[in-house]
DNA sequence: TTGTAGGCGTTATCAC
DNA sequence: GTGATAACGCCTACAA
C-alpha cells in the first residue's frame, strides 16, 4: 500500500489537494464541515507528515499560554516572563484559562489550530493523546510547564526543583529541633505536589524520622484548603508543631487556622510555604519559604519553545530551575514543650 | 453618466468584483500589481463608498489587551475579568505590556494593525492623539481602564469611585479621632491618583480638617515607593498618626517603615489601603483597604468593547464600579499623646 | 442592485 | 518528477 499523500485524502474528500494542506496547516479559509471531513480522513489513514519540513508555514505571529487557572497571581509571575520574551521576537501573546475543564482545552485546542498560532506554553495543564497527535500532526510544537504528570521523554517541559525545595524546607525544621512535621501539599494528582512531598520525606528519612500518614495532606492550592488541612492537623492528639506548606496560599491557610487556634507562629508552630510569591515579606510573621523562579520559568519555557519553531535543536528537553530556602520569621526553633 | 460602481472598475481593470472589494478593504490576497492598477482607477474615478457602510470588516477573531505594567498583581484580576468575557465570545485574547515606554506602544499598535484585532482595552496606558487617529482610520474600537488622563468623552473608559474611596478611607480614619493624617498617592500624573486624593482632601475639609502640604506624598505604585514616602512622613517634626496609602503594594511599604522606626500599627500609627488585593488579609496586621472591583473592572470592559465592535450604542461612555471601605485591623483609635 | 465574506480551485513554486 | 505549500482571484451566497 502506497504511503498516504494529502492527494489521497484530497481525492476521497472530494477537494483540491490545497485544501487538504490548509486543512493540516490551519489555515482559517476551509469551511467547517469541510475541515472536519478531511480532519477525520487525517486521522483515519493516520498521516504523517514528512520528516524535512516543507517549507515552513511563517503565517501568524503568534504563540499560546494556557494557564490552568489564572486566579492565582502564581501564574502572573509566569505571564510576565513568557510575555517579555514574546515580545522581544515580535510575536504576540495570546492568553488563556481552561480552568481544569475539558471542554474548556477542546475549545482552545480547536481555535488554535484554526487560527496560525506557532506554538503553545501550557501551565500547569495538560492534553490527552488524541490531542497531543492533533499538534504533532500541524507540527504545532508545545512547552510544558509545570505538567501534571511526568512529561514524554520527547516534550519539553520546564520546572522547578520541586523535591530539592521540599528537602530543604524540611532540613529546615529539623534543624530548629522539630520532629513532628507535617505536609501539605496541593493536589495529590499533581507531579510538583508528589516532588515536594517526596523531597519532605526524604528529609525526615534521612534523619532517621518518619512520616506519619496523619501528617501528610493534600488539599487544593487556596487560602481555604490550607485552613481546612491545617485544622485537622491541629485537632490531631498529637499535633505537629511545623508544618510546610506546599504553596504559599496553602500557608495563609495555615496562618488562620493557627490564629482561630490562638496558636502562634511560631512560636507553637513553625510554617514553611513554596513560591515565595510577592507578598510574603509582609505577611505577620514574614513567611519562610521555598522561592520558585516563577518568572524565570516562564522566560525559559518561552525561549524553549522558540527554540523548537526555529528547528533549533534543545540542548535538552527538561529544564529545571533551582528553588531556594527563604529564611524569615515563621519557622522557628522547637517550643519545649 | 451612471454612478461609478465596483463593477465599473472591476470590467476596466479585467477582475472580478469581489476582487476590486478586496482592494477597497484592504484585504491581503491581491497581488501588489493587481491592486496598483485598480487604485489607480479608483482614484481617477473618483469613487466614493456608500454613505451606509456594508457589512463592517469582521476580520480577525481576537481582541487585544495592554496593561502598562504586567508585574504588580493588580492587573491579573483586571486580566481575568477580561478573559473570561473573551472566552465566552469565543475570542482570542492578545496580551501585551508596554511599561510606560512610547516605543513599546508603538510597536503594539503597529503589529494591532498588521493583525485582525477586533479591538483593544488600555489599562493604565493611554494613546497620544496621532495615535488614536490611526485607530479611527480603521474604525478599531478601545476601552479605556482606569485611563492616565481624564479620557474625551466620546472614548469609553471603565474605572472606580476612586473619589469616594479616598473619601470613605478619610472619613474612616477620621472618625476614629486622626486629625494629622497623610496621604500617599501613586504617580501624581495618574487620573486615578488625583481622584484619590481629591477623595481625600474632601473628607478632610468636610470635618473641618486641612490636608497640610507636607502630608501629601506621591509615589510609584510598589513598596519600595510607599516605604520612601512612608519614611519621610515619619521623620517629620510632626508626623501623622495615620496613613492613607493609594495602593495596598504602597500600604506594604508604609509597614516596612513603621516596622524599621519601631511604630506598631495600628497603636502609633494607623494605615489604610487601596485595591484590597487577595494578600491583604494575610499581612499582619491585616489591612484596613478600600476594595477595588478590579475583576468586575475588567468585565465591564470587554463587554463594552464587545458592544462597540457590534455596532451597539452603549448607554453610557464611562462606567464607574463601586469601591467599598474593608475595615481591618491596621486601623484604630487615635493613640492619647 | 451594490458590496462583502467565505470558500476553494488554479497556478506557480519550492524542496527533494 | 513528486509532494506540499504560498499566492491569488473567481464563484457563490448573502446582506443591505
Amino acid at each position: 500500500m502506497p504511503r498516504c499523500t494529502l492527494a489521497t485524502i484530497a481525492r476521497e474528500a472530494n477537494v483540491s489537494v490545497p485544501t487538504v494542506s490548509k486543512v493540516l496547516n490551519g489555515h482559517s479559509d476551509v469551511a467547517a464541515h469541510t475541515r472536519a471531513i478531511i480532519e477525520r480522513l487525517l486521522t483515519e489513514h493516520g498521516y504523517q507528515r514528512p520528516r524535512s519540513p516543507r517549507r515552513s508555514n511563517r503565517r501568524g505571529e503568534f504563540i499560546d499560554l494556557v494557564i490552568n487557572d489564572l486566579d492565582s497571581n502564581w501564574g502572573l509571575a509566569i505571564l510576565t516572563g513568557v510575555e517579555q520574551v514574546a515580545e522581544e521576537a515580535g510575536l504576540t501573546l495570546a492568553v488563556s484559562a481552561v480552568h481544569n475543564r475539558a471542554s474548556l482545552t477542546r475549545r482552545w485546542l480547536q481555535s488554535l489550530l484554526s487560527r496560525a498560532s506557532q506554538g503553545a506554553i501550557l501551565v500547569l495543564s495538560d492534553l490527552d493523546e488524541a490531542q497531543r497527535a492533533e499538534l504533532a500532526r500541524r507540527t504545532l510544537p508545545f512547552v510544558l510547564v509545570d505538567g501534571v504528570s511526568a512529561p514524554p521523554p520527547d516534550v519539553p517541559s520546564v520546572g522547578a526543583t520541586n523535591f530539592a525545595g521540599g528537602f530543604a524546607a524540611t532540613e529546615h525544621l529539623i534543624g530548629l529541633g522539630h520532629t513532628r512535621i507535617a505536609a501539605i501539599g496541593g493536589p495529590e494528582s499533581l507531579l510538583c505536589t508528589r516532588a515536594r512531598v517526596a523531597g519532605y520525606r526524604s528529609a525526615l528519612e534521612a534523619s532517621g524520622l518518619r512520616a506519619h500518614r496523619d501528617l501528610v495532606r493534600y488539599a487544593p492550592f487556596h487560602h481555604d484548603g490550607g485552613l481546612d488541612a491545617a485544622r485537622r492537623l491541629f485537632a490531631l492528639a498529637e499535633p505537629p508543631t511545623a508544618i510546610f506548606a506546599g504553596s504559599d496560599h496553602l500557608a495563609t491557610g495555615v496562618y488562620s487556622a493557627a490564629r482561630a487556634r490562638g496558636l502562634r507562629i511560631p512560636e507553637q508552630c513553625s510554617v514553611v510555604g513554596f513560591d515565595d510569591l510577592n507578598f510574603t515579606p509582609w505577611m505577620a510573621p514574614a513567611l519562610t519559604t521555598v522561592r520558585q523562579p516563577l518568572r524565570e520559568m516562564g522566560v525559559a519555557a518561552a525561549r524553549m519553545l522558540l527554540r523548537v519553531i526555529n528547528g533549533e535543536r534543545l540542548d535538552s528537553h527538561r529544564i529545571e530551575l533551582a528553588t531556594a530556602l527563604v529564611i524569615r520569621e515563621s519557622s522557628g526553633p522547637r517550643a519545649p514543650h
